[in-house]
DNA sequence: AATTTATTTTAGGTTTGTCTAAATTTTATA
DNA sequence: TATAAAATTTAGACAAACCTAAAATAAATT
């Protein structure tokens, strides 16, 4: 079945805000998509029709099996050109959605397969974020401490050790939250302390003390 | 300026049919875009208004300038993703037509520039067509003899160096045409005959006599 | 529980790009 | 050159995806 590019947006909406929030309302949806309620009611109705999704007037709606394997199908050929611009054609992880906005909706499934060979079968996008393969099949994302990164490698803070306010005043102090995502550009031998690049834009020097007590998910 | 996926297939149509003839009619091109003359002639009216197009009711239309550069835009993005299709995803050069047609309106000049430079600037796609550089600048296309032409080596027929009927009786038979898309899968040593693969499909053999009549356009 | 407020849906309108059918203009032919 | 045929345009309609304004329903508050 083919969907058009805003059918797309509305079910890639939905299914990232269900991961979010367990109720997605109408409101919602239509502040994230920049939209008017009315317009998401309409399109509420088309893909009810198309047994995309679950909805009962008033009552709520949320993706039905099917329109769970069409989200995953759309997430996986956005993050796929991510990865491609970012790998292949250099660009900063931070540039590459907004292109990648546009590619998603090419959805000939032997180009979107060849691509994936073509890269590898990569497992995460630049940005951290988990790629499905052919089946929706999502890899888990693994939690390592930023203090095990090898430089170079990048990833996105998931979780912060001990939240005790010492811990807190520091890593507020280095601009580093959760979901910042965190390169490592270089690894001092002396006191094993890092350089790192927060967000591509800020680089900061850290020490190994503190780089344990912050949770990285992985990516490549 | 951003355009629309329709308007852009209405101006590259136009494009290439004023490439054929220099007259180019409401009829041919609602044939060549499988729609009806009405259509036609509502779009012609949208593209005039946006300066793409010199049109008189009833008189006929041509590009303007702009509209050529708009055309050669898009024939750059077209070719780009084809030569990538074919060269980095390894599709056959007769499957990536179709996949370019949707990726050719991924329009940000950045990703195709970028693209262009990770592919190493071709200059011809896999049919043998010419890309457009930045400036829409074509490289004029060189003609070889096809009995010049290396195994694994593909090109267009651009020209047969005789009309002679005999020769014209023997290409016809062939299956040659002007455009035809020839890729040469061996030379035999005893007689330099060859074989070779029309359009992807028919396998033929020829001999020396014949390749040396035939114009083939470069293509890497 | 009644009323106010917020959310959601309906009703009806707009634009884009298409269509059919009819009218107009151009071209070909007798 | 008058008429027939072909090409082109106009008029009006339709679906998709949006909109505004009003009505209906649900949730919150007094």
């Amino acid at each position: 079945m083919k969907y058009t590019v805003s059918e797309e947006n509305y079910i890639k909406a939905i299914y990232h805000l269900q991961q979010e929030a367990e109720r997605v309302n109408t409101m919602l949806l239509a502040s994230t998509l920049e939209t008017k309620p009315a317009s998401i009611t309409d399109m509420l109705k088309k893909l009810k029709t198309k047994r995309l999704l679950d909805y009962k007037p008033y009552y709520g709606f949320k993706l039905s099996a099917e329109g769970n394997k069409v989200a995953l199908g759309i997430i996986r050929r956005h993050r796929l050109w991510e990865f491609f611009l970012a790998e292949k054609l250099k660009f900063n992880w931070e540039e590459v959605h907004e292109m990648a906005e546009d590619l998603e909706h090419v959805s000939n499934r032997k180009l979107i397969d060849k691509l994936d060979a073509f890269l590898g079968y990569p497992k995460f996008d630049p940005h951290g974020d988990p790629i499905p393969d052919q089946d929706g099949k999502i890899q888990k994302e693994e939690h390592v401490l930023l203090s095990e990164l090898k430089v170079k490698t990048q990833g996105r803070v998931t979780k912060i050790k001990s939240h005790s306010t010492k811990i807190m005043d520091l890593i507020a102090h280095q601009q580093i939250n959760i979901g910042s995502k965190i390169t490592v550009k270089k690894v001092f031998e002396f006191d094993e302390s890092m350089e790192i690049i927060i967000d591509g834009k800020t680089t900061k020097n850290i020490s190994q003390q503190l780089a344990k007590n912050i949770f990285i998910g992985n990516a490549q």
